[in-house]
DNA sequence: GTTTTATGATCTATATACAGAACATATTGA
DNA sequence: TCAATATGTTCTGTATATAGATCATAAAAC
């Protein structure tokens, strides 16, 4: 049970999904979108797209990426393409490193 | 009353999401950090980084967006003045723009 | 090999994000 | 100006995301 949640967010965050927020309602208004046609086209409700457009920070990351492909924010990479191969090389990535983080209980010197 | 809420999401945001994920797995342990240590500095559950780290889309953007900055996954820009200068430049880009968009009554030929 | 610990997965109770409606205000086109 | 409509805001009920605990498995250190 979660015992009465107030989060707290770093200025960085906060900046980040402000700028997020930012381009996604100058997208929308350069493409001559209402709200209520992008709430409908991302099937979520006019509301919440004005909590995403706000740079809300309790927003489902997943409607707010949706209303950003909508109105034709980038996220990340330029094209799809880019983004796909960068997703593969991640993966490749990730394969290499070690399955799980450990402690070494004696402490190496690793700082020279 | 959110009757039976089943999104679907693209594969553009899908494939961001698996993106994001990857590259803060990845971050994390090249900093050698475990998830519960991780999860402690963001003041989230470690359940809750394990679907972050999965890519999950329901996840708060905010709790997505704090652990980024915890393992030093760059969103946007890459350093801090730079996204500050952009959230003020698209601040004076909304200023110019309409306040609300407004459909023509008679449709005006502008495919030309 | 053994031990230790990180990760993964599942379950429950509860805080909360959401849809949808209603209403007020602001803004644009006529 | 006036009418139409987009936006902003608040409210309510409900679906669901979350914390926290627990257990199983896997992987690293020894």
């Amino acid at each position: 049970m979660p015992k009465s949640i107030t989060r707290t967010y770093s200025r960085y965050s906060r900046d980040a999904s402000a700028l997020l927020a930012g381009l996604i309602r100058a997208a929308r208004k350069e493409r001559q979108l209402t709200t209520q046609e992008v709430a409908d086209r991302a099937g979520i409700s006019r509301g919440l797209l004005q909590r995403i457009e706000k740079g809300d920070l309790k927003c489902e990351i997943g409607a707010v990426f949706e209303v950003a492909t909508i109105v034709g924010v980038e996220l990340f990479e330029a094209d799809e393409r880019a983004l796909s191969k960068h997703l593969s090389q991640t993966r490749d990535k990730l394969a290499l490193l070690p399955k799980s983080v450990r402690k070494k209980s004696k402490p190496v010197r690793d700082d020279f």
